[in-house]
DNA sequence: TCTGGGGTCCTAGGACCC
DNA sequence: TCTGGGGTCCTAGGACCC
């Protein structure tokens, strides 16, 4: 019995989502800002027709925006996160096994379906999706998920397959590796690329080719496992269940520059707060922190600065009174006055489930106290949201808070948003 | 003026131990 | 002058993903 696989993948999924609560933008060209309107990170395919590049700082695009009348979102993640949940739940009518590989890519399990005509299954699933959410989506089918990430990107790419492709037969499989560049391989970075280049690899199907030798000798046992599955060898399980994370990391550039210790500590209360959440949401305590503050990577000659601090908890935590109080410790030995700084961030790091803490004999806060404080926080954060609790440090000011001069309304979480659509 | 944020995994090499 | 060898743990850095 060989394994079969499905990517979907939801097409320009943060342009797409502004699309289906807001048809008027059908046909036009669409972009998604990164945090603080700084990048372009989703383009309608008209944006992509007109020339913008994934990345491009949004100044840069100030003039095609004038003349093409390009329609322009900061990133909005509630409404995004929310859209995903829709197309997950929605995907798991088709099978009970399903990997959510990112905000809007899953991988299904379609092993049980020999016998099936693959190809209109693929194209229900398709269907479905658009139906019930209004997102487009794409879906490739392969015996591996290298192979099915490579069926999903041509289905996008020929007109003819119209966003669905099935890849079973080893005359298609063999088709589409000679028509796929090797920078265009799942794990196969820029780096890769051009070191696999020099070796005269330039295609999926020449990667499919070296022996193992070569590939474990140049690209590790990571690059093999690509090999094989180009091979159609499924090395990559699907992860049913999302393991929890080992690091959780918030921060955000700044919406202008900072110089000032109290700003930075406001920003980093925040984050630390953030942060701490992620952390008990997956039931987890942090043995360890890292606080990292930075100017801007284009700062000029003598006013380029980066710094962190890490520290150790006598005992793992969650407690974010804790968490920040260690925080604002580290800021405090990293910060130096005279530049001017873009960003700051915290790094929680030695997670483990929370019901394994080892107690340190100096341990001295009150966990217990502590534990149903944060009980309470979480509780009321989820109700009434992430801002209506906080600490005297953070102030009210938001000096640092991010720029977002195109933000559409949560259509899907907030019923004040959906009332002001017309 | 303006350039995102969040993760994972692997390896090499040093420290240290017996 | 001789100057082992093997194992483990940790960390920094490099590569990748979305």
């Amino acid at each position: 019995m060989t394994s079969l696989f499905a990517l979907v993948d939801c097409n320009n999924f943060y342009a797409s989502c502004e699309r289906a609560f807001n048809p008027s933008l059908i046909g036009k060209p669409v972009v998604v800002l990164s945090n603080n309107d700084g990048c372009v990170i989703a383009r309608s395919n008209e944006a992509k027709a007109l020339g913008i590049k994934m990345g491009v700082p949004a100044f840069e695009m100030a003039a095609l925006v004038k003349t093409q009348e390009v329609q322009v979102f900061s990133s909005n993640y509630e409404l995004y996160g929310d859209m995903s949940r829709r197309v997950v739940e929605t995907l798991r009518q088709f099978t009970p096994n399903l990997e959510v590989y990112s905000i809007d890519e899953s991988f299904l399990d379609l092993g049980n379906l020999r016998g099936v005509d693959l190809g209109a299954y693929a194209h229900s699933i398709k269907a479905t999706v658009q139906q019930w959410t209004g997102i487009p989506v794409a879906v490739g089918v392969a015996p591996t998920k290298t192979l099915a990430k490579i069926a999903n990107r041509l289905s996008k790419k020929s007109a003819k397959a119209g966003g669905v492709l099935v890849l079973t037969d080893e005359r298609h499989i063999t088709e589409a590796l000679k028509r796929t560049d090797i920078s265009d391989v799942w794990g196969v970075g820029r780096r890769y690329a051009k070191k696999l280049a020099a070796f005269g690899v330039h295609t999926a199907w020449d990667l499919r080719n070296v022996t193992d030798a070569f590939a474990k000798k140049h690209f590790t046992v990571v690059g093999l496992r690509t090999v094989r599955e180009l091979r159609g060898e499924a090395c990559l399980d699907l992860e049913l269940v999302p393991p929890s994370k080992q690091n959780i990391c918030t921060s955000r550039s700044f919406a202008r520059r900072l110089t000032e210790l109290q700003d930075i500590e406001q920003a980093l209360t925040s984050h630390a707060v953030r942060c701490a959440t992620k952390l008990r949401k997956q039931k987890s305590c942090a043995g360890a922190l890292t606080v990292f503050l930075e100017t801007s990577r284009f700062a000029g000659e003598g006013q380029l600065y980066y710094n962190s601090r890490t520290l150790s908890l006598a005992s793992a935590t969650s407690s974010e009174l804790e968490l920040l109080r260690c925080a604002l410790m580290a800021l405090r030995s990293i910060y130096r006055p005279g530049y001017r700084y873009k960003k700051t961030g915290i790094i929680l790091q030695d997670i483990v489930p929370a019901n394994q803490v080892q107690l340190s004999l100096l341990d001295s806060g009150n966990r217990e106290r502590d534990a149903r404080l944060m009980g309470t926080l979480d509780a009321l954060r989820e109700r009434f949201g992430h801002t209506c609790v906080g600490y005297g440090v953070q102030g009210t000011g938001k000096v640092w808070a991010m720029k977002k001069d195109h933000i559409s309304p949560c259509y899907t979480t907030r019923l004040a948003d959906l009332l002001q659509v017309k």
